[in-house]
DNA sequence: ACCTTGACGGTTC
DNA sequence: GGAACCGCCAAGG
């Protein structure tokens, strides 16, 4: 029994992972969000930092067969969350500069370039 | 069961 | 604006 809990556990993770990756490739091409607006979104309020934790294992080959636009989920003060500089800040903010964000520093100006779900439009489209 | 670790967030100074 | 601080909470060791 201890051994079912356990793996009801890990199945639950799993869940709460592609929840997560689903919700993130809600996001249109050359806007941005935050690990903690995604959590809400997803259903998983008050767990932003579980979406940064889950963005880091998106399979290579992507959910369900199409990719999941990580680079597109930066923190609440509309900066990326990597180090500035480091190797990963760079390929996050290419990505972004690819769709024409633009990111000063480490910074991107939310007012310009946050996504706006469309609530009924989310709620709809996501299959818990 | 305890402790540490985060791709976080809000508040305060 | 930014740094310090604290709260948060699942994962993993």
């Amino acid at each position: 029994m201890g051994l079912k809990v356990t793996k009801e556990r890990k199945q639950n993770t799993e869940n709460n992972y592609q929840r997560i990756w689903q919700t993130v490739q809600q996001i249109p091409q050359g806007k941005v969000s935050s690990y903690g607006k995604v959590a809400d979104l997803a259903g998983l309020p008050g767990k932003a930092r579980l979406v940064g934790k889950s963005l880091g294992k998106i399979p290579k080959s992507g959910w369900r067969g199409k990719p999941v636009p990580w680079f597109r989920v930066i923190n609440s003060q509309g900066k990326i969350s990597f180090p500035l500089g480091g190797e990963q800040f760079e390929r996050q903010k290419q990505h972004l500069q690819a769709e024409n964000v633009v990111v000063i520093g480490n910074k991107i100006k939310l007012k310009d370039f946050e996504w706006q779900p469309d609530l009924s439009e989310i709620l709809f489209s996501l299959e818990f």
